[in-house]
DNA sequence: TAAACATTTGGCTATTTTGCCAAATATAAA
DNA sequence: TTTATATTTGGCAAAATAGCCAAATGTTTA
């Protein structure tokens, strides 16, 4: 493997580690329906605010949200919003495991 | 968030997680094209053979790939090939970054 | 201008992940 | 049945991640 295709595969892992957390997932999933400020998820997430801002700053870092600052308040979006779109698979995924789970108590 | 939506959340979490690697990365792309055992695996890629099953190991756990142990040899393989259809996704965003970082130059 | 509010950042500890080595296991070959 | 080959597992140290608190920053309101 080439150093280039190295940087390569250390990029696509950083953009998908971003996203490996359940509360970045659930947030990102909040995000796909439109921009939240980070204020809204303080109310809705069990974690410190510190931790939230964390959080979009990690999903900022990885280019998968943008943020915007109005007012008192920082908007965040999607910024390629097909990330979303996979979720559907790894919905699969964990469909196919449960099946196996349960073909284990048959 | 209630105790089912959580552990969904987790559950998506860990299947991400699975694939956030480089190393895995690679191997689950290399993967989707076809299974493979775990020697040719040694052969391609710079890390320790104890290393590499245990990637398999996490992959498998997750249930995107499944083991088939033949002779002495053990063939991996995609479980749930639409996973890899994400990557075009991920690259978007790779190719997004790289456009904000030319910007930033210019 | 001072006080209140929203968010980020720094610092710290606890936890998790990585990756190597050595040892165990399983299968095939000599 | 010894020996070689392929893989997994256990154990450990190093590195990365998570999450809290406190402090700093930026913005509006009184």
């Amino acid at each position: 493997m080439t150093a280039k295709e190295k940087n390569l595969y250390e990029a696509k892992a950083k953009v998908l580690k971003a996203l490996a957390h359940p509360t970045r997932l659930w947030m990102a999933e909040q995000l796909s329906a439109g921009e939240m400020c980070v204020c809204e998820f303080v109310d809705q997430v069990d974690a410190d605010f510190s931790t939230i801002s964390k959080h979009l700053s990690v999903m900022k870092q990885a280019g998968i949200v943008e943020d915007d600052k109005r007012g008192k308040q920082v908007y965040y979006k999607m910024k390629v919003p097909c990330v979303m779109n996979f979720m559907g698979c790894v919905e699969a995924v964990i469909k196919s495991n449960a099946k196996d789970q349960a073909a284990l108590v048959k």
